[in-house]
DNA sequence: GGGTCCTACATTTTT
DNA sequence: TGTAGGACCC
């Protein structure tokens, strides 16, 4: 077949492109992945070698995709397709050295760096200091992932909680060098620093490398930044796709202005625009255009189809999330029964995993089978992680965080105390553990008990190391044997003992397929590939089932009918972003890309009272519904609220102190009014850029204590405590959502809403009026 | 040493 | 609501 004979002139503009840099631009459903597919292919077929051509994409998943295209198209082509972190995996394990780290090393995923944070911890700081672990690690990774050094980020502090975390940082790093052990950002930042200093390798790998694509390059960080900039300078024909609109992953140092410079990076650069949409109906392409043009920070394009206008988008709002669970199990029940669509047809998207079980518990009575994709991925599981831990110190004897992990499960008799005193004398001597456990005798403290059980541990991982280069098969039930685990899960009969055993079982598996695909890898190999795993790799549209996933695991994909839940301010945007008109933007673009997958029928809901951790909460509409359109959408309300009532609230000016509980007895259609914060403050008609600040002067006595007022950022709240006099007095919010905050009254955009103290404002209140 | 219970805690998204 | 870590008891 003609690789050219079904394309546009853009796409098979972007396709023949062979030498030099070029840039796609390509919009949600503009048929990317076929484009480049179809240009590997092209390349190939012009005589370039296989082994020149580089194609890098975000996960595991869209990897494997692409090279069963390209196989299509091309058996055998022996193209590499893959991750960027299993690119630098990769060329670490040949060029360790030049990293100077081993080549035997193991890679701590981001439990292991939280585990080695905390235990690093311990030693360097004592007691807390007033930063969690977690923050620790956080800021390892936002520094790694911008190639700053533990010295750099100690010149930055601007406090001491900085420079607590430059000082752990810097003591995790020796953890790591010392264990032999390089952490997930890690693979990227050795491979920059090799790129860096070893100007011959880099060349060697440019030239190797003459055609490298990226995919998703909105989403690369500065560390993936370099290395495809280093792999494209005597040779750039480099090929980057990807749609600023879809960046979804800054919170992760992904750089949109990667994207949005290329053509700076690369003056001599093509640039070729898939504005055209293939996969969506009008209407939906036109609720994600109306809602992404609120983004200030952005290319504008235009989303065309020539597809039908298709059904409305239906935006419902239910009472409580279990009715919306249940609302959406009954539509997805009927959508399958009327014949039109099979469940794996469906997905239904939140924003957070917690968000989901209310789905998962209304599909489980309306039998409505479906698969979750993220949460807790296979390979964290528990006793999948003793067993890889395993693995990990016969691969890598150094390695104490699996040392510490396994040395007594089963349990062995090496209690805390013990395990305290081998740490303690390992560290005075600068060796691993297992080295300092051979030596049980000369640790100071040590019980006879303990001693004799910490060499019969050194033993058991002596006779487990002989298997190394047996397939990993054989390795894992060898050790399953010989470890007693299996007896001591057997033995098990809480604690799903019978899951956990199914799980090992399920392990077994992954080794036999990995020991067919990859014949004659080492146990390095296996762990790595399990290590760079991720939930959505074992995902499988052709199960039958709808899907159920967070927004973040959904892009790339489509499906012929969306659901999106749970759009509440809190939530969608998330809390975390409210005071961020950055982070803002990129929520934005999270619901965009949940829209963007919906091919035929789209669905987004939200409730008035959400119990979420326990706790119930009055909810407000997501400042995102104010910016979809009026006119292909249609509005439910199946609530069954009252309309509201213009009578006294129920306290003085009283907040309610818990949501009133809407009658479940009268439901119904009521008309629809969206009411949201931006709205009440009166900035409906700012237009693009979204909220604005006030529309008028307030009287500053207007906004005493108890009064309530809308914040165009944070929504509604209610003043609780004024401080000081004149212009300069501040005043402390409490709002519906998201921690007290404290203004200058006269410089923040508070305005006061309902009148009167008395009025009752209740959140999420349907209006009486029809809004169109 | 090891198990159990309890409390305090946090809580986005994941290669 | 869940989980991780600490206190307590055997």
């Amino acid at each position: 077949m003609d690789l050219l004979d079904d394309l546009t002139p853009a796409q098979r503009e972007a396709v023949t492109h062979v030498q030099g840099p070029l840039l796609v631009l390509a919009g949600a459903g503009s048929g990317k992945t076929r484009v480049i597919t179809r240009r590997v292919a092209h390349l190939l077929h012009s005589g370039i070698a296989p082994e020149s051509v580089l194609a890098i994409t975000f996960t595991n998943k869209a990897a494997g995709e692409m090279r069963q295209r390209i196989d299509a198209l091309v058996p055998n082509s022996r193209v590499w397709v893959g991750t960027f972190h299993g690119f630098c995996a990769r060329l670490l394990r040949i060029h360790a050295k030049l990293a100077g780290i081993d080549s035997g090393f193991t890679i701590y995923d981001q439990s292991d760096r939280l585990r080695a944070v905390k235990d690093v911890m311990d030693q360097v700081v004592g007691d807390g200091a007033g930063i969690t672990p977690e923050h620790v690690e956080a800021a390892i990774s936002r520094a790694k992932n911008e190639l700053v050094s533990p010295q750099v980020l100690r010149t930055r502090a601007r406090d001491e909680k900085d420079l607590l975390k430059a000082r752990v940082f810097a003591a995790y790093e020796e953890k790591l060098r010392t264990s032999s052990a390089v952490d997930f950002d890690d693979l990227l930042v050795h491979v920059v620093s090799i790129l860096k200093n070893h100007p011959d390798v880099r060349a060697g790998l440019d030239r190797r490398y003459r055609y490298v694509l990226v995919d998703e390059y909105q989403d690369t960080n500065l560390a993936q930044y370099a290395i495809v900039r280093a792999l494209s300078v005597d040779h750039p024909n480099l090929c980057v796709t990807g749609d600023p609109d879809q960046s979804i992953y800054g919170w992760r140092g992904a750089n949109l202005a990667n994207i949005l410079e290329f053509e700076r990076d690369y003056p001599s650069c093509r640039v070729v625009k898939l504005e055209r949409n293939y996969r969506s109906t009008k209407n939906i392409l036109s609720v994600a255009d109306h809602l992404i043009r609120f983004n200030r920070n952005r290319k504008p394009k235009s989303l065309v189809t020539e597809n039908p206008r298709g059904a409305p988008v239906e935006l419902t709002v239910y009472a409580r999330e279990t009715d919306e669970a249940e609302g959406i199990a009954g539509k997805i029940d009927s959508l399958v029964r009327e014949g039109e669509f099979r469940f794996s047809d469906i997905a239904v998207f939140c924003r957070m995993t917690a968000l989901t079980r209310p789905i998962e518990q209304a599909f489980r009575s309306a039998k409505v089978p479906y698969q979750i994709v993220g949460g807790v991925s296979f390979y964290e599981r528990q006793e999948v992680k003793d067993v890889l831990s395993y693995l990990n110190l016969m691969a890598n004897p150094k390695d104490d965080l699996a040392f510490a992990r396994i040395v007594n499960v089963p349990p062995r008799g090496l209690g805390k105390t013990s395990l305290d005193h081998l740490v303690e004398a390992a560290r005075q001597r600068r060796i691993p553990l297992l080295a300092m456990a051979r030596q049980a005798g000369q640790v100071e403290g040590l019980k006879d008990k303990a001693a004799r059980g910490l060499l019969e541990f050194t033993g058991l991982v002596d006779e487990l190391v002989t298997l190394c280069d047996h397939p990993a098969e054989e390795v894992i039930r060898q050790l399953l044997e010989r470890t007693g685990y299996r007896t001591y899960l057997t033995g098990e009969t809480r604690d799903n003992g019978e899951d956990r055993l199914a799980n090992l079982d399920e392990l077994i598996s992954a080794a036999r397929e990995f020991d067919q695909d990859h014949p004659g890898a080492s146990i390095h190999d296996f762990l790595a590939e399990v290590t760079l795993a991720s939930p959505i790799d074992r995902w499988d549209q052709q199960t039958g089932t709808v899907t159920l996933m967070t927004l973040h695991a959904a892009k790339g994909l489509e499906f012929p009918v969306v659901f999106v839940n749970a759009l509440e301010e809190g939530l969608l945007p998330h809390s975390r972003a409210n005071d961020d008109n950055k982070q803002l933007e990129e929520e934005r673009r999270l619901l965009f890309v949940g829209i963007t997958r919906a091919q035929r029928e789209l669905y987004l809901s939200r409730c008035r009272i959400r119990t979420f951790r326990g706790q119930q909460q009055a909810t407000f509409p997501s400042r995102f519904l104010e910016e979809l359109p009026a006119e292909p959408m249609e509005h439910h309300d199946r609530s069954g609220v009252e309309p509201p009532q213009r009578v006294a609230g129920p306290g003085a000016g009283g907040w309610p102190r818990r949501p009133e509980p809407y009658p479940r007895s009268r439901p119904g259609p009521r008309e629809f009014r969206l009411t949201t914060a931006a709205e009440l403050a009166g900035s409906t008609t700012a237009g693009r850029g979204g909220p604005a600040g006030a529309t008028g002067p307030v009287n500053l006595d207007a906004l005493r204590p108890g009064i309530t007022v809308v914040h165009p950022q944070f929504g509604i709240g209610r003043i609780v405590s004024v401080e000081g006099a004149g212009p300069r007095r501040k005043g402390t919010v409490a709002f519906a959502v998201g921690e007290p905050r404290t203004f200058v009254l006269a410089l923040a955009p508070l305005r006061p809403i309902g009148g009167t103290a008395g009025q009752d404002p209740r959140p999420s209140e349907g209006g009486g009026q029809n809004n169109r």
